[in-house]
DNA sequence: TTATATTTTTAAGCTTACTTAAATTTGATT
DNA sequence: AATCAAATTTAAGTAAGCTTAAAAATATAA
């Protein structure tokens, strides 16, 4: 019951590295909500056990033994998610700050045995995929954000991002769920806001929500 | 995430005043397998708290706080012990030490999710009772240790002692589980062994064994 | 009852993971 | 290229939860 912190690191490094957002330190201070300088301590410790390569002031490179320990949380911290949405009902927004608590505390024999009670899952709720235990990565098809779609478009959404809860109970409440298919009816320049339909109900959204789900193109 | 060693500190303080042995430091530093120092700081602190009454060198209670705060930790661990063997099939040595850990990182809206789909359990599986979100423990029937039946009665097993793995798997190990019958066939008074009949068959157990199984009494 | 053993507490010190404040480096803008 | 803002690092300090060693209180046993 040690490694909380240094698990939380290492996850979100891995995570956004994903992402290909670059990783700076001030990310995962804001990702943890602690200070700038409590992420360079960590840092620095993280390097000193080869669990990342780090150069003051350059970025932060996961070793190999960083990435299979983080690949794991991120297994982990997913599979937990499926079992609380798919099981247990838990709905969208309250599924990830759940998984981030008990991604810890489980035993990699009780994560195989959940994987292996949900019939070894490729992704979670929100479309990420779930690493295996031998630390292959499911791919996700082709997609792009609802954002960068034309008008006229319609994508089917294929992941959103588990940002924020209140985005993720919005965008629930208005309908959006994984599969769902989305059609962009107008898009505004001045503000990038759109206009979508949802199950034949007209939805307005900001750029920034659309910036967030993330869509497979279906040609019209 | 934080009050992991507090939350077991009291956790074991409620046990163990339940079993009516007497709660001492030394007591909680064993279970813990850390030093009595540790234990002594960390009852001032509780003590500051207002979860215990604590006076040096005498006895330590829990408060009404305390102990609601410890209930419904014991009421974690022994729903996440249903899930585990009831739900996973994990097996009865397992169980403990597992939801040692995860009985600290989950909501309480959680336990309660699980409690539902367990379809509110009323003891672990050790026999243990679980108390209710209200705080109410649910009666056990009256049982003995299994050390203190007669030769020639019979007791059906009701709860065992979770005190340590290798019992557990052991125990389980001779057929023993809970409802089980079990005939005193012979007590030997040197050593206090005794041999019974589980299924049929004719075991030689310790006393310390016998002491730890607990049975409600069969006349015969 | 007194000596001895055991338990508990105190004292001093350590590590981890944080904080704030100040110094330094980098990057962005003109 | 110089300036300024933002990001990062250093420095100093804190709280939690441990440790070991020594002191004090209590329990046991002759």
């Amino acid at each position: 019951m040690q490694n909380i912190s240094k698990e939380d690191y290492l996850g979100i490094i891995y995570k956004y590295k994903d992402d290909n957002e670059e990783i700076k330190p001030n990310l995962i201070a804001d990702k943890l909500q602690i200070s700038g300088a409590a992420v360079t301590d960590m840092l620095k410790k993280l390097s000193r056990d080869g669990h990342i390569i780090y150069e003051k002031y350059k970025g932060i490179r996961l070793t190999e033994s960083g990435e299979s320990y983080a690949k794991n949380m991120v297994r982990r911290h997913r599979i937990w998610e499926v079992f609380l949405n798919q099981i247990l009902g838990m709905p969208w927004e309250k599924v990830h700050g759940e998984a981030n608590r008990l991604e810890h505390s489980a035993s990699d024999e009780l994560i195989n045995r959940l994987e292996e009670m949900l019939e070894y899952p490729e992704y979670d709720p929100h479309g990420d995929p779930i690493p295996s235990k031998e630390g292959k990565v499911p791919k996700l098809r082709k997609h792009i954000q609802l954002a960068n779609l034309k008008q006229g478009q319609v994508g089917t959404v294929i992941r959103v991002n588990d940002f924020d809860d209140q985005f993720l109970f919005y965008i629930s409440k208005i309908g959006i769920k994984l599969r769902e298919p989305i059609l962009v009816k107008e898009k505004r320049k001045f503000d990038k806001s759109l206009q979508i339909i949802v199950k034949g109900k007209p939805i307005n959204i900001s750029n920034k929500v659309a910036e967030n789900i993330f869509v497979e193109i279906k040609k019209n």
